[in-house]
DNA sequence: TTCCAGGCTTGCCAAATGGCAAGAATTCAT
DNA sequence: ATGAATTCTTGCCATTTGGCAAGCCTGGAA
């Protein structure tokens, strides 16, 4: 049943096969059926996801009120607004399925128990920031070293999966561009 | 003497100044002088600091040899190579004195001591990867957002004094635009 | 089936940014 | 103090990206 999830938590290698199931025992079942949000603007986020099945998009408004999008999930990975979820503060984005999905979930009590109750769970919680933290920074260097054709030559190579589930046009703010560049882009890219 | 560290772990109110006290006591005094590396590309991370005194850059190199500036420290900020200093890799970045610097600091050992014996220095340590996280998430929807100009203004409100530390290339290459544009802009700003 | 809305592409032109090279200004080491 | 190296600015022009509007295509609702 929870045998993804178990795995999720084995793969860093700081959670044993014993103490990963015990954990998540702790987890519930989740589904966010297609356009629904697991997460809104302006609520406080009290939910820590595995995702196991299904694809999420995060997005945010810019001050003229344009979507950005700011990330997207897929399967395997945690979904979490940081800063909303630890700091209990109201979320300035938005978390939206953008199929049916499936998942194991925590709140934010339940997390901070397992966090201070087990030595291995908060070895692995941080090496789950850490890696997110990570991330980011690769994708801000490439926002600063790389051309929008790069960028989206990186995203087609690392997550090819989104573009059969996002819209282009949200795919293209992610990027850090317009739809218009972004279906340039891709016109001359097909051509190599 | 370490009184700037107490009130930092303070600040948080995720710890008390007894418990503050207690754990500043774990931190030895550091001394960078003006140009030294606190953190050379191809080593180890072992050095949790907290800056206490002076400014530091860090900074990559891209794929044509480019040096790349992806942050700045100042003083009562922490300064680490998260993806090192907990995964145990060898870092990909560079970290410099700007100035001669002075801070405390802790290696990972006794980090990690800490992190597991003390909940408040859990909250507290979490607390600072959830903060820098959160700063690296609006430096990316500013770089997707904003002009180059506006993030140049941005720049000179949060962390003025950057400016009088730090070549402006180094400037430009953090705001992601070159050394001309950076020159360019702000004369027309100045104009403002 | 028909119609509508959203998504995607394209043409035209404007704006932002970059590349290169020269020169001025500043800093640094000797 | 002198010369060398670095930093910063500027002119010229190329490239990248954006803005807008029109048109096409497609999928879903009635």
């Amino acid at each position: 049943m929870k045998e993804n999830l178990i795995a999720f938590l084995t793969t860093s290698s700081l959670v044993t096969p014993e103490k990963a199931a015990e954990i998540a025992g702790h987890f519930t079942f989740q589904e966010i059926p297609k356009n629904a949000f697991f997460l809104e603007e302006g609520k406080i986020a009290n939910n820590y996801l595995f995702l196991e099945k299904g694809f999420m998009r995060v997005f945010a408004y810019d001050m003229d009120g344009n979507d950005v999008t700011t990330g997207f999930a897929a399967p395997q990975q945690v979904v979490l607004e940081v800063s909303s979820f630890f700091n209990r503060t109201r979320s300035q984005e938005n978390i939206q399925a953008l199929t049916d999905c499936e998942g194991w979930g925590l709140t934010y009590d339940e997390l901070n128990q397992l966090f201070h109750a087990r030595p291995e769970f908060r070895e692995f919680g941080r090496h789950v920031l850490v890696k997110a933290f990570t991330t980011l920074k690769t994708r801000m260097l490439s926002m600063i070293t790389e051309t929008a054709e790069q960028r989206y030559a990186g995203l087609l190579n690392t997550n090819p999966a989104i573009f059969q589930h996002a819209p282009l046009k949200n795919i293209a703010s992610y990027l850090g561009i317009t739809d218009t560049s972004l279906s340039r882009i891709r016109k001359e890219f097909s051509k190599k």
